[in-house]
RNA sequence: CGCGGGGUAGAGCAAUGGCAGCUCGCCAGGCCCAUAACCUGGAGGUUGUAGGUUCGAAUCCUACCCCCGCAA
């Protein structure tokens, strides 16, 4: 009941017919912005997602977290392999007033976008125009930034490159305090203790929970866009093509540590690349007969330290920690997975593979 | 039937047919101004499950259960 209450309008709702609303997309960011817009009067008729793909070890086909809130709630639903004349020809038939893609995976050609009376709108997860494409939560991460937000636009014929309706700020907060086992702080002395927990107190927000800030944000502004839109009270307003910046498809190399980076850098790749592919490294040791395995890095801390160590090298810090040699600083790894096996402290880890002190990680 | 690795003491790992061991943790004691350091001692195992081969199986064979990497 409280969330209908927070929408409103479903009771002040126009006695104008509803609008034909398509909604297209595939992963956890459009079925968050579709559970949103399920209980509002935009409402879709009909849900468009990617083809199920082969997942998890054993390929097993499986359904987009789109199909599976569509489906759960009955809706209409669509997957067409290829966008082609079919396609649209289906899409025509149904006689839209409106697109929404969110994350949908496939690219649209212009002859589809044209089909809805009021266009197609797009929500993307960045200030456009930066950060177009595939990757803009990632590339927020990575750079660090203090601010990203949500744009609704209008989409043409390049990617992420039509014309603004409405666009959110976010803030981002990266003083999200952890609850931690205060009974072994007061044990230590003071420098000793802010130096142990001064990396950890401050867990700073990861490409997942930046996904989903971004999405309900990015629900909540097309809601309040979208009658607006419909009223022809908006005009759209061009990007500045000249400071538009540009991201790419991750892939899973992206995720291969390079260790002459500084331990900031790579902290923020751990960050970024979450869930997939996470960030990982080799580890070559006589004890695996001196064959290279993978070494996943699940959790870690930046160690200030001043160290004339090759990037890469394993040591032990003071507090007899696991730690890697960064190009600046280093990085004490917490947690880590070897290929094959299951994720473990860095402290387990030793127990079991003290060779692993002077090597190099690659 | 997509490819591959693994399951051994509370944790992490050795042991490839012959007394099941190492590091950490745990318990007791010692040393010490003190300690997460150091020393001594101790507990803790039906080697994932079921069957088979063998004088003898963690190890070889068969089936099953569970975990993980690749791939997406």
């Amino acid at each position: 009941m409280d969330i209908l209450l927070k929408y409103g309008r479903i009771f002040n709702m126009t006695p104008k017919k509803q609008k034909k609303i398509v909604f297209f997309g595939t992963p956890e960011f459009a079925k968050i912005i579709l559970e949103k817009l399920m209980i509002t009067e935009f409402k879709p008729v009909i849900v468009v997602t990617a083809p199920d793909k082969p997942v998890g070890r054993k390929q097993i086909l499986s359904a987009s977290p789109v199909k599976q809130l569509a489906q759960e709630h009955k809706i209409k639903l669509i997957q067409p392999k290829l966008l082609n004349n079919a396609a649209g020809q289906e899409l025509i038939e149904i006689a839209p007033d409106l697109f929404i893609i969110a994350a949908y995976g496939l690219i649209l050609p212009q002859e589809i976008l044209n089909i809805p009376k009021f266009g197609s709108l797009n929500i993307h997860p960045s200030l456009l125009p930066k950060y177009r494409g595939a990757s803009p939560i990632q590339a927020t991460i990575l750079a660090n930034d203090q601010k990203t937000g949500t744009t609704i636009m209008l989409m043409d014929e390049k990617i992420d490159h039509g014309p603004i309706l409405a666009q959110q700020e976010l803030e981002i907060r990266n003083s999200k305090l952890e609850t931690r086992n205060k009974s072994k702080i007061p044990r230590l002395p003071d420098a000793l203790s802010r130096q142990a927990i001064g990396g950890q107190a401050i867990t700073k927000i990861t490409c997942t929970e930046l996904n989903i800030e971004l999405a309900i944000l990015g629900a909540d502004l097309l809601i309040d866009t979208l009658p607006k839109w419909f009223e022809k009270e908006i005009k759209p307003l061009p990007q500045d093509h000249k400071k538009a910046s540009f991201t790419r498809l991750i892939k899973k190399i992206h995720g291969k540590i390079v260790w002459r980076r500084s331990a900031e850098q790579i902290e923020q790749m751990l960050r970024a690349y979450q869930p997939w592919p996470g960030i990982y490294t080799n580890l070559t040791m006589k004890q695996f007969n001196n064959l290279t395995k993978k070494l996943k890095i699940i959790k870690i801390d930046i160690l200030e330290i001043d160290h004339n160590k090759q990037p890469g090298t394993v040591f032990l810090t003071k507090n007899k920690e696991l730690a890697v040699a960064c190009d600046k600083n280093a990085l004490i790894l917490k947690q880590i997975q070897l290929q094959g096996k299951k994720p473990t402290s860095g402290k387990s880890f030793l127990n079991g593979h003290q060779q692993i002190i002077n090597t190099i990680l690659s």
